[in-house]
DNA sequence: AGTCGATCCTAGCACCGCTAGACATTCGAG
DNA sequence: CTCGAATGTCTAGCGGTGCTAGGATCGACT
């Protein structure tokens, strides 16, 4: 038995290895340049490798999206935790979820940009997902205001956060006025 | 002279033929299908001719949001021609906008998504873009509330809309519920 | 020790964006 | 009217992509 377990860990420590070098690869010269290719020769495997642990390059994706959520979540939620009132709460929030895209953009493309084969807002939805969500939900939802329902407060502030970062990041909007546009976000947005 | 003419328009004519068949072709099965091989079948040449128009694919995409943006501008701007009030204005503006982005979903991505080589929010930014964001801050300007300059407001409420399109049609965040998140962004951004 | 199954790689498919160079056609000068 | 030049277009091909079929190799069991 002790064999077949080694291999067994063997393997995901592989499975882990791909990810974490498709990560790297897209972090620092964008999801374009991770080919399969590239990407096998960099974990010194051979192509089809990468295929007897993912469908195809858009699970690998999915892959890394996943970890990027659970990160993303841990991130949004020690922002929150050291602030005392709602309207900090919310804007340590927000400046969280900018600061990750940011400083992740291959995550976050894999997260809300590209196709990682995942399902989202459904029951089906992977669980890092769903908990990303949620860490929003927990600081937003008692700003939503009255007869809002939180779910839908979060979606529709999520989704400002998200076109302000991608927006930023392909230059359609100047870096220069960001924490301007946070400021102005959370004052309206949010009930206080 | 008019046979130097006559020549120069059927250049100009075809050009437009590339440009209309790329979009029609990214409309009907999105931008991934839009190969310079099937275009250049479509219209009935061969490869090198796109060449002989555009630096390459990247500047059809360009010129398809170029012609995007000039009809979304006109879109927005005769949504909110009928209405009286600044809020039915926003209102319709903000409708108007994710209608077209549902409607023209490659075009939305030319314009929005994908790498057209254009500039955005600069100087040498080409005219059609400038004016479909003059388009928004026509509308926008008006409701920015005190002390918040009219470009700022525009800009966050822009990136607003546009996390809501690209999130909706990526079912990030379901259709349902479209049109509360749409009364929930104006009524708390616009000061009315 | 020999078999047999798991594991991995080589080689290749069909496609991609893009371009060099050959070919035909048209134009303008003599 | 002819003939060289310029223009326009095409064929063929380069190096790349994601993905896979089929063969070689290796290691664990009988």
């Amino acid at each position: 038995m002790s064999v077949q377990e080694r291999k067994q860990r063997e393997r995901a420590d592989r499975e882990r290895l791909i990810v974490a070098t498709a990560r790297e690869l897209a972090e620092q010269q964008g999801w374009d340049a991770v080919t399969t290719r590239r990407l096998a020769e960099s974990i010194e495997y051979s192509q089809p490798v990468l295929y007897s642990h993912f469908r195809g390059k858009r699970e690998i994706i999915g892959a890394v999206a996943l970890e990027g959520a659970t990160e993303m979540a841990t991130a949004m939620r020690s922002a929150t935790a050291a602030a005392s009132t709602a309207r900090e709460r919310v804007a340590s929030l927000a400046r969280a979820y900018l600061d990750f895209a940011e400083r992740n953009p291959a995550v976050y493309d894999a997260l809300f940009q590209l196709d990682g084969g995942l399902a989202y807002a459904q029951e089906d939805t992977p669980e890092p997902l769903k908990d990303a969500f949620a860490a929003l939900m927990e600081t937003l939802g008692e700003v939503a205001g009255e007869g809002v329902a939180p779910g839908l407060f979060t979606e529709v502030f999520w989704a400002s956060l998200h076109g302000v970062a991608t927006l930023t990041r392909s230059r359609r909007l100047l870096p220069e006025d960001a924490e301007q546009r946070v400021e102005l976000l959370v004052d309206r947005l949010a009930v206080l």
